[in-house]
DNA sequence: CCCTGCCGTCGAAGCGCTTCGACTAGGCCG
DNA sequence: CGGCCTAGTCGAAGCGCTTCGACGGCAGGG
């Protein structure tokens, strides 16, 4: 492997030239540039990543925190990551993966020993354990998601206040009163990730402002849990006519339940879905849905970093705003517009 | 952040005692050992890891190179991911994810620079363009797949030929005699990953040796893809009565398809998937299923990467046998036993 | 009792890079 | 025409760690 200073010796130029070459922080003429240029290309020489992390303290390296065995659907999570991942190169930095069971002690281990610039979490919990441990560190983080106290933090997420409030405004501009929300699994809610109550928060609200009348129950895992969720909201809202979906899981169970009971969608019963694009076109019934911005929440999040490490400020919060796509999962109320648009 | 020498001070031994206390690499006395630990304790020490791999020449990191988008399902790469994390990590190693649309450059960018002592890669093709390329790198490899060529190239993958085998084998065990292989969908043969190809192989071999009828078709993506693909079997395999799926994604499609035409799994037609055991057990009837085991392929990757890197010879390829897992997806055809048993 | 060898420890030489200060030439201003 | 600034380059001092050789002391063998 050469070194910089079999490059210098190529070029007949010092080391240090070399490195502002490289680096670009100082000024280097043309045809110096091109010497040294032609001598690393030839050279085939790539410059030590410890080293240079050693001289420069700067290791041009992400960590990312991911969940490992989650209640939230695995394919969106590894979108998040792929997106985190690309975001990272198109800033010439690589990505290191920590799996969010290594908890507290894993973000101290790549932190304290110099092995990243930067963390990025996912899967941030309500009051998350390690948003204490992130303020000992030497490095910036940014959350995918929201604690409880988001005061000083860095946080990118959708936003699901916003989106409840969209897919029931979607709902009662297609004549629908009666709006049932078939939540995240209980297991979600005690977790304390907020996006759940954040989604729940959004969807009361806007219930209330438009006037229509809801519940709001979650729903457990497999044909089981979807069974008690449809029971209990059929026994408490009556002659309900359109679902919002908040469980991805729980989206295709659901869909083999109605058709078993003989209720059609959207003419029975209509659904908005939260869910990726690729699951709600992948469902027997193409679900109108509100999508799960994984590409652009990953990407902001890196954007996010980046301002950090060069010490500018940013907005603490970056909340990106929902996107409705109409399929086939929602039926108008035939007479019901006007009244509902009141 | 305290470094080597603070600590060294702390306990009033050198920097060289220090270091040896933490690599183990010669005999310190208990209580140096002790003093030692205990001033790293209290400065929460944490040797810089770019100095570390600067004056070492290791990093303690892997490199994994995922794919991105393939029609391989999400939730099993991610299941690798996972599983080769958590290995990496009992050997006290970090993992830098990779992506596969990096290419060559990718794989050269990080062993290039020393960021990574080994690379582990995923979604091996039949003739992979980054084999050559791995040749020319300093740090070993370890391939999850196989390539047309795996000589004297270390690789790790389930046994797809005696995967093939041993649902044939159950299958005939049952009484089924005209089988068809659902495999695939036509982009995998053509991208040329080998597994496809291994249990085709597999298939063959085994039908020939068993004396069984068989067809065996790709099957594109889609509930279109998988109605061509039964049309086909049917047309060419009358009276067929088992179904070989080595395709994850074809799965829910194709049985809703066949409920739909009233064919009822597993009294009409028996199945037998290769998928992870909780798409089997997720889908309307509990499938038998020859499991994915992603994780043990991932930690036998990992194990098999660290004795590379111990100088340990270990053997170039290794096969992880299949695991067939009886669920209700499979009836035994009446009085026809013996006759296929013979 | 001396030599050998091992145990436990120290000192110092790098590992390959970045970066700061310094220096030389010119160019521009007043 | 002197002072000053800028562009372009060099030299050297680290960054924090590992590791090799060396050394004193003590045990065991001849």
């Amino acid at each position: 492997m050469p070194t910089i200073s079999d490059v210098a010796r190529a070029a007949g130029v010092s080391m240090s030239t070399v490195s502002y070459v490289l680096s670009g922080r100082r000024p280097i003429s043309a045809e110096t540039q091109a010497r040294v240029k032609a001598a690393i290309a030839e050279l085939g020489y790539h410059p030590h990543a410890g080293a240079r992390a050693l001289a420069s303290s700067r290791t041009s390296v992400l960590a990312l925190v991911v969940p490992l065995r989650v209640d939230v659907s695995v394919p969106v999570i590894m979108q998040f990551v792929t997106a985190v991942v690309t975001a990272a190169r198109t800033y010439n930095h690589d990505v290191l993966l920590l799996t969010k069971d290594e908890g507290t002690a894993g973000l101290e281990r790549v932190a304290g020993a110099t092995m990243v610039d930067a963390l990025i979490l996912m899967d941030v919990e309500r009051d998350d354990v390690r948003i204490p441990a992130l303020g000992r560190l030497k490095q910036p983080s940014v959350l995918i998601g929201f604690p409880d106290d988001a005061a000083g933090i860095a946080c990118v997420d959708l936003d699901f206040a916003a989106t409840a409030a969209e897919c029931l405004g979607h709902l009662a501009g297609h004549g629908h009163t009666r709006i049932a929300l078939v939540g995240p699994s209980p297991a979600v809610y005690e977790r304390g990730t907020t996006y759940a109550s954040r989604f729940l928060g959004g969807f009361t609200e806007a219930a209330e402002r438009l006037g229509l009348e809801t519940v709001a129950h979650p729903c457990g895992p497999g044909v089981r849990g979807v069974r008690e969720c449809l029971a209990q909201i059929d026994a408490e809202l009556p002659g309900v006519s359109a679902l919002v979906v908040h469980n991805e899981e729980a989206l295709p169970p659901l869909l083999e339940e109605l058709r078993a009971n003989g209720r059609r969608v959207p003419e029975d019963l209509s659904i908005v879905a939260i869910c990726p694009r690729d699951v709600a076109v992948g469902l027997p019934v193409r679900l109108t849905s509100a999508d799960i911005p994984a590409h652009e929440v990953g990407t902001i999040a890196v954007e996010t970093t980046m301002n950090l490490l060069d010490g500018r400020r940013t907005p603490g919060t970056r909340l990106v705003p929902p996107t409705i796509i109409e399929r086939d999962s929602c039926a108008t109320r035939r007479g019901e517009i006007s009244a509902s648009h009141g």
